[in-house]
DNA sequence: GTTGTGACATCGC
DNA sequence: CGCGATGCCACAA
């Protein structure tokens, strides 16, 4: 018997990106939440991986596949992350088509474009 | 087997 | 609004 935190962490990827499927057009989620739901729907985690967890669905955000909309996912603050790779970009111009619209900053209102989760 | 470093964030003041 | 500090997991050597 082994400790097993986490069934496998490629399943966990898959987890969070099938989430994110979940968000409709023109809606955002933060990496919190995001972290936050995948607990909720039962995922076995630590105490501290609510601290954490935000990061971690980065990384599954740097290694999701084209099918999933990774450009719903922003920051806590409304606003993109600075991704290596200069995608930041390509979310922006991809949210804007759903009629999101962004501040002068590249800032979002997430009181109202933030995904409920439902 | 063990050690050390990194990471697309979050929270608080 | 802005900046600083936090501290988990996993991977690599």
């Amino acid at each position: 018997m082994k400790s097993d935190p986490v069934p496998d962490k490629k399943e966990f990827f898959e987890r969070i990106w099938q989430i994110v499927r979940r968000i409709p057009s023109g809606k955002v989620a933060t990496y919190g939440q995001l972290a936050d739901l995948v607990a909720a729907q039962g995922w076995p985690v630590s105490p501290a991986y609510h601290a954490w967890g935000s990061r971690w669905v980065g990384q599954a955000m740097a290694n999701c596949p084209e099918d999933v909309p990774w450009q719903r996912v922003v920051n806590a603050r409304g606003e993109i992350s600075e991704r290596p790779g200069g995608s930041h970009r390509l979310q922006r111009a991809l949210l804007e088509e759903e009629g999101i619209v962004f501040d002068d900053r590249g800032r979002l209102d997430l009181q109202r474009y933030r995904w409920t989760g439902t």
